[in-house]
DNA sequence: AATGAATGAGATTTCATTCAT
DNA sequence: GATGAATGAAATCTCATTCAT
């Protein structure tokens, strides 16, 4: 009865909507949320602006499944730390994840300091960026605990907050910040070998 | 046709600037620069829409000038630090100077955040910016290796992600985040005494 | 390419357009034309709205069929009308029919009313529906003529105007109007015997 | 202090919102509320669409104003007919002014019609034009009740509902409709004198 | 210096309509 | 016959900016 097939359909409203989130971010990221409209997101996206409004109700709602697609990602990159055996091999990938996000998703990481400056702005978020960056604190604490190291709960404030202001400054100051040597003193600091 | 002096004059023109930018700052800070129209910055300074354009150019410049403005007071703050004798007076006093900001200019801390992930709408704020946050570093640097730290340029990365990365936190989670522990954690990794 | 008969694709189409003129005589009536979308439409007539542009060409059409098929409705309850031998018969008939669309048509009459209002945004039906309101005034008159009411003519146009301002107190007031009781009034009136 | 004086700009406010009613009210009467942009008011009222919203929140606050307006007028005309003596020459006043009503304002009443029904869109006036329908019947009833009409209620009824049938008549029929005879006919028939 | 009415560009959003399948 | 993704025009509304006073 439909002249395409359901699976063909997804198909096409799958990969409309990946353009046009993909476009959204970038322009968040680079601009803000305010400063992007949805005219330049279409542009981008190569889509009509209509189209938009199919897929998703508000300009608010691109913002929302860009920040749960990052943070679902975020998730998935956790539990393959779940696979690892010693502490200390945990928190060296907890690490190096954190760094290559930095690197490689430098535009998500921008859009969710951002977002988190205006959190007010997206009800919906709150709650789930807010336990994002609580629930770092303990797993870094309990690593930590683990490995021996003497104040772990002191010394993971100290990491947490290092790791994301080395985040903000690298936004901003791009590869200026000699990221590998921040990251060599860290291990250096926490393992004592290396 | 009103016999006023220059100097009154000159007092006004004063004291209305900064009732604007005093408005424009806090509604900046709370709902980001977009998103604060200068509608609701004149009724916020009792004053006209006109007016603020008869100091201010653009949009853009009171941000300018607000950011400008914060700079400088950092820097006289900087200079107070001159007449500290000791590197280790002059550590802590940098240290008790950023966390009283962070508590009570809140406000300024997160327009001043914000402002950097989006300096490509403001550039004559680019450079400026861009030097604040390569400048404390090897101030930073200096004051350790007097101390006798180490590695002190190590050190003073950790430290100054470290600052920027509380602020951050402080930002979004507001009292949640233990401030003074962290504060006194980094006193005795530094200073070894306290 | 599949065999279905004429007869068959025919009995077919007619289902679906009537659907689809259903739903919309509901929704027409509910929000108004305007404030009703195809989308709507389609919907409420489980039919996508590709299939609704096979049938109409434009959204107009909907209402201009709508208003023809009640009008032809209409039309064969007048017919029936001329079984019935006596005037006073006749006039009975009518104020009865009159009423009782009213209460059970509601969603109709009041589409009606409402189309009447802005005739210069459906040019096709502009002189039908005038001619309609045209032509209950000599009907009325000769039946009131016939039963030997005074002035006949005055009545008609004094009843004619009676009921149409009983359908828009209705519905405006729905239930609140004493409709028997008006009605009860009229045949007392022309009647003499009730 | 300021530039122009206060009672200046009253005045232009007032002028500026009067034009725009004014064209609003015109062009709602023709085609209907939502078949009206704004765009279409700004163009008629000479005025630019930005300036409507200094004025005006939303578009359905136009629709409310002119309503509200409407009515106090309405009642502004009651009120002259308590400085009649008689019972009879109240109940003339009421009808010439009915009928005057219709033949002057005639956009008005059309609005009138078109906005009771879909009150459901403008919840404002709901309760306020359902009144007005109300208000109407038990004036009449006394009024006849005090003529010596034998049953003054339902002829209270049969009046009100003639009244908005000639106006709906009127208002899709023009000056086709008699206007002048029915008037004749509803004073010979209440007055038995004429 | 100060006001605020007025403008117009542009933002978000809706929706009738088209068309490839 | 039937679908629904896609378009684009137009609607409502916002707001930085201008300017007569």
């Amino acid at each position: 009865m439909s002249p395409r097939s359901a699976k063909q359909l997804e198909e096409i409203r799958e990969q409309s909507k990946q353009a046009i989130l993909a476009a959204a971010m970038e322009l968040f990221a680079q601009h803000g949320f305010d400063a992007t409209s949805i005219s330049q997101i279409a542009k981008k996206a190569n889509v009509s602006k209509g189209l938009i409004y199919n897929y998703f109700e508000k300009k608010e709602d691109l913002m929302t499944h860009i920040v749960m697609n990052g943070l679902e990602e975020g998730n998935s990159i956790m539990e393959e730390m779940g696979s690892i055996e010693s502490a200390e091999g945990k928190f060296r990938h907890l690490i190096e994840v954190s760094f290559q996000y930095m690197k490689e998703r430098t535009d998500y990481s921008k859009l969710m300091v951002g977002i988190s400056l205006q959190l007010d702005s997206f009800p919906e978020l709150t709650q789930i960026v807010e336990m994002r960056y609580q629930s770092l604190m303990p797993l870094f604490g309990g690593l930590l605990a683990e490995i021996g190291v003497p104040q772990p709960e002191e010394e993971a404030l100290a990491i947490s907050a290092m790791l994301d202001g080395i985040g903000l400054q690298y936004l901003v100051l791009g590869d200026a910040l000699p990221l590998d040597r921040i990251k060599a003193y860290i291990y250096q600091r926490i393992i004592h070998t290396d």
